[in-house]
DNA sequence: GCCCAGGGCACTG
DNA sequence: CAGTGCCATGGG
């Protein structure tokens, strides 16, 4: 079934080019250089519980003045950071954790054979940063579980308030073990809760309302629109 | 003005 | 182990 929802989503909504690089979706690119690698580690910290628009913002800033390095990152003087990184919010916090995160993982060498374990021992980087990281910028195999993902499953039945470990290996137990594909489902289910399974959900003309109990009562009107979660 | 957004941590019971 | 408060900006 959720092998099945995704080509349902992938076929709705297109191919969607995460991780955005240089505020760019980039569908094709293979190889990552390490400054990329590493745009993606910074956003992925920044983007903890906000919007990504605030967290280009960001990322802008550093950018603009060749800052977005480890090196520079870690040289770069502490209220300064977080003027740069303000917009992307909780930004005292953010800027403390990116020092953190810069100290743990120089030199880049090493970051390639780091281990899950290891990344979720960095003060800051909690399982979906971690597995953003893993995913999207080192190119391997853990599903990435967001509100998102978890409302999803919630309105789907599959789970109830399930906890993140458990939803990340019933996803990459029962889809295929494919970098390309985890990369892709995930950011597809970015797409469908931002247009459709929204907080309140608009399940008229959803993608998958046919896998979605919830979704056909709210259409049948066995719920109230917009009352009921 | 209110609600929300691609979490994580520290602390409490 | 579960629940809660906290962090903060910008767009709708």
């Amino acid at each position: 079934m959720l092998y099945k929802i995704y080509k349902k989503l992938l076929k709705y909504f297109g191919p969607q080019g995460w991780w955005p690089i240089g505020g760019v979706y980039n569908p094709t690119k293979k190889h990552l250089k390490d400054e990329e690698k590493f745009e993606i580690m910074v956003g992925a910290i920044l983007t903890q519980n906000t919007a990504w628009s605030n967290v280009e913002k960001a990322l802008s800033n550093l950018r603009k003045e060749n800052l977005l390095d480890i090196e520079e990152i870690s040289k770069i003087n502490l209220k300064k950071l977080q003027t740069l990184i303000k917009p992307s919010g909780f930004y005292k916090q953010k800027a403390l954790r990116l020092k953190n995160f810069v100290n743990s993982i120089r030199p880049i060498g090493l970051i390639e054979n780091m281990s899950r374990e290891e990344w979720l021992k960095i003060n800051g980087v909690g399982p979906e940063t971690a597995d953003s990281i893993l995913l999207y910028a080192l190119g391997k195999p853990y599903f990435v579980v967001d509100a998102y993902t978890k409302r999803l499953i919630n309105r789907l039945a599959i789970f109830n308030n399930e906890k993140y470990e458990k939803i990340r290996e019933f996803f990459e137990k029962n889809i295929p073990r494919s970098v390309k594909i985890y990369k892709e489902y995930h950011a597809l289910i970015v797409a469908l809760a931002k247009n459709f399974c929204k907080k309140n959900p608009e399940c008229r003309n959803c993608p998958i309302l046919s896998y979605c109990k919830r979704g056909k009562n709210e259409i049948r009107g066995g719920f109230r629109n917009g009352i009921k979660q």
